[in-house]
This record gives structure tokens, C-alpha cells and sequence, in this order.
DNA sequence: TTGAACTTCCAAATAATATTGAAAGATTTC
DNA sequence: GAAATCTTTCAATATTATTTGGAAGTTCAA
């Protein structure tokens, strides 16, 4: 396969991955050239290579950054911002895992953590505890799980132990 | 907090939840229901209680169906099909994550794996082709981790890990 | 075989989300 | 300090996804 058919199809499978998981198709797109990219890019690149406006470029290049995805980079003697992507794949996945975690998992452990409280004694509302609980502990359990696999203390280890076990 | 409220806000949330993760909101909203549902409902209490449409409950109920999540139940001297979710949370969270491996992480890998074989030597093809790479290895790796975990036969062990470790 | 009771399908309508582009805001250079 | 260059904002627009509701299909009992 030549690199422009490569790149064109990593783009856009990475694009249509990132919607099926609640991530926007440009801002995966985006993400998507930037790894690919070995220099660090310009907004006027992005928007050209992706066929995108500058507005969209700018804030999915600005979400980007605020999960810990791309740096801002500056080039001495250059005006403009230059943008590069996190290459480490163990890093990106565990950034991509604490972002959500942090925003989507944690308020859901906290709600059920309430909702198993609640009160009455019917049938019904057993039942509803019942879940509620089953269902707080096993998102307390997958976050106790994913805290202690994306300290970067332990990166090293699970990187190790994943190469043993291959 | 009182069931009636609790209730709601448990269906409520599941649904942003689920739209927040690829999985449409009614999708997860019936499903939500379903859960604290200690009885197995029709199609008309789907539609009464979440104010939804007769195409949409059904659609949706056909779709959790599909994934493992909900069961048709016949009641004898009934007509109607009744519909009850699985109960087991553990059950529940590997009847997901086979399905999305299935669906989404397994046709990445299938492409990563092509991808990391595009042609040429030029600074940028290299960059594409090792990131093509390093995605391709840490995606099978997941897939391999998903497998082990999710396959029936070592439901009891994770189970019981989890207890311990707690 | 008919009709009642359901289920499923699907085109159209609606709602939710993402994108654009022009204007305003910063920052740097001269 | 004002022109040039770049970034950010946001209301309007476009796109995509979801939902509806009526029509067609299915099943079953009589």
C-alpha cells in the first residue's frame, strides 16, 4: 500500500473509532494526523491536510491539549504555534484512560454510590438497591483497577509483564 | 432519596452515560429500566414509562436482545413477549466488552496490522509505519487481555481476584 | 380463513451535534 | 502605537443521528 492511501485510511478509520466512542470525528482526525505526522504541525496544516475550517482545527487542537494528547510547540524565529502529538502509545492510552475515567467513571461510582441508598422496603425498590449496588461495586472495582494501572509508577511493570505474557 | 426519584435518575444517567460511549441513549435507557425492572416488562410498559415511541422500544429492545444484555421471556396464556435484562453485573460487563472487541477493536487491529506493511523509506513513511506498528502491537495486546478476561471459564477466577484484592 | 393482537419496518420529521467563517482579540515586530 | 500575523470566539448553518407513527407483516385462536 503507498503512504497516501495508508494515511488516508488510518485518518479516517481513526476518525469513525473515535465517534463510535463519544470522542469527535475531527478531534480523533486531528489526533489521527498529528501521530502520523513526524514534525510537529501548524493550524494552516491541519486545516488543509483535513479539509477542515480554522475554527474547528483550533478547538479540537485546544481539546486535544487539554487531554494531555499534544503539545504546543514553539519554534524559535517562527510566529505561529506548531502542534506534536504524544508518540508513546503507553502514553496516550494511559491519558486517554485517566481523561475518561476522571470525567465519565468517577461521577457514575459516585451517583450509584448515593442511588444504593435509597430508601423503602417493596419489592421494587429492592430490587433497585440491589442493582445499585452490585452495579457501585463493580465500577468502584474497574476504577480501583485502572488507578493502579495508569500510575505512571507502574507503566514500567505492566509494559514488562505485557511482553512476558505475549 | 426516594425510589420514584432514584429511578429516574438512575435512568437518566445510565443514558447519558451510554451516549457517552457509542451506545445510543434510549438504547441505554431501556436497558437501564430493564435492570431495576424485579418483573420482566412488554414492549407497552417500555413505551409508557420512558415516554418512547413503538418503533423506538422495539428497535432498541431487538438491539439489546442482539448484544446479550436482555432476554425475550413467554409467558404462558400471554400473548405479548415479555423482555428481562441479565441481572449479573458480571455477566453483563463481559457480554459488553465481547461485543465492542468484536465490533470495534478487532477490525482496528485487522487494519493496523495491513497498515504497518505500506511501502517506502522516506523520514515520513517511517514515522507512519512505527506508529502503525506501535498501535497495532498495544491494540493486540488489549484484544489478547479482553480474550483471557471476558472468556466464561475464567469468570470465577477474576471474581474472586477481585475480592481478595479488594 | 378471518380478525385480533402484536411485532417489525421504514420514510419523514425532529433533535442533537459538529462545522463554518467572519469578526474580535492577542501578540509581536517595526 | 499601529500594522501584520496569528488565535479564539460564537452565531448561523450544515450534518448526522435518533425518533416517530403509520403501514405492512406475523402469529395465533376460533
Amino acid at each position: 500500500m503507498e503512504l497516501h492511501e495508508a494515511k488516508d485510511k488510518f485518518i479516517q478509520a481513526w476518525g469513525a473509532f473515535g465517534s463510535q466512542w463519544g470522542i469527535n470525528r475531527s478531534m480523533a482526525q486531528v489526533h489521527a494526523l498529528l501521530l502520523i505526522s513526524p514534525e510537529a504541525l501548524s493550524t494552516e496544516d491541519v486545516m488543509e491536510q483535513l479539509n477542515i475550517s480554522r475554527g474547528n482545527a483550533n478547538m479540537n487542537l485546544r481539546a486535544l491539549i487539554d487531554w494531555n494528547l499534544v503539545d504546543r510547540i514553539l519554534k524559535t524565529g517562527e510566529r505561529r504555534e506548531f502542534f506534536q502529538a504524544e508518540k508513546d502509545v503507553w502514553k496516550i492510552a494511559t491519558h486517554i484512560t485517566r481523561e475518561r475515567k476522571k470525567r465519565e467513571l468517577e461521577p457514575m461510582v459516585r451517583l450509584l454510590g448515593e442511588l444504593k441508598q435509597t430508601s423503602g422496603t417493596t419489592h421494587e425498590t429492592k430490587a433497585f438497591k440491589q442493582m445499585a449496588h452490585d452495579l457501585h461495586d463493580l465500577t468502584s472495582r474497574i476504577d480501583a483497577v485502572l488507578e493502579r494501572s495508569t500510575r505512571s509508577d507502574v507503566q514500567w511493570f505492566l509494559k514488562a509483564a505485557s511482553t512476558l505474557l505475549r
